[in-house]
DNA sequence: GTGGAGTCTGCAAGTATTCGCAGTTACGAT
DNA sequence: ATCGTAACTGCGAATACTTGCAGACTCCAC
């Protein structure tokens, strides 16, 4: 696994440690095909590793998330799910009626960021973004 | 006050009722200019109605935003403000460095909104949206 | 190998919000 | 007037997450 090697440098580098926990919590995610919330993170540690605290899981994923190995996506009340970075981006479109998600590629808000940067100059942080509405189904 | 005659007509027709609770969560969200948390929602209810309970304003909150009359916006990590709906949309440009909050005009997002209906037929609620980045002042 | 500085963890308490329940209240029908 | 149904409320518990604290561990210098 050269993700190991290249994950210890990125954290040394910084001065932090390479512990048995965040292995598992970064494994975790890295198994997940799809976005993956922290309780069902916690819950595949516990399964290898069952003395570990979720605010230890809530702990490590602030700290992957700092070095850009996850993202995070907030699809509203509360319900935050997570993805690791080199999978690339993307954006979703929530439906509030049926729950539905759709994926939205990179570049659809590419323009919007652009704006935002020339108009404002404010440097958007466009990896992952919910928005919410209504897809076609639901209309009406 | 003619806003109450409206309210009250527009719970009527859907089989609610105009609470004292009610009336007294909308008062204050209409009294404050700008966004207002739901914290801040229930201290003002408590200082002229002290037996009320904060799930009631979450309640009524709740209710009032399925009939559009507040608007929601999801500044991240848990903290949500209300809007009255009369006074008009915009966004806001949220820096995770300073915290500054920028606002943004209704119009800005108006070409997202369109290109995301005709491109994937999803009618997306523009309303209220938080977008999370630096401002100009907090870049490098 | 001893000491110290700093990192990391588990625990327990706190925050913001939601939910189920049971009692109260209001309104329409009789 | 009174009865039934449904809305509404307060309460307390649950959820999802965060935070402060104290002890444990690691790395580095000596």
């Amino acid at each position: 696994m050269k993700e190991s090697i290249d994950l210890t440098s990125k954290l040394m580098a910084q001065g932090y440690r390479l512990t048995p926990q965040r292995m598992m919590v970064l494994s975790a995610i890295q198994k997940s095909d799809n976005h993956i919330s922290a309780e069902e993170i916690y819950a595949q540690v516990v399964a290898g590793y069952p003395c570990v605290n979720i605010s230890t899981v809530y702990r490590t994923l602030e700290l992957l998330k700092r070095l850009d190995l996850v993202t995070e996506t907030d699809l509203g009340g509360g319900r935050v799910r997570y993805h690791p970075a080199d999978k690339g981006h993307h954006h979703h479109l929530v439906c509030q009626e049926c729950g539905r998600i759709i994926d939205l590629g990179e570049t659809v808000l590419a323009s919007l960021g652009n704006r935002l940067h020339r108009e404002y100059g404010f440097r958007a942080d466009l990896k992952h973004l919910a928005i919410f509405g209504r897809c076609a189904d639901c209309q009406g």
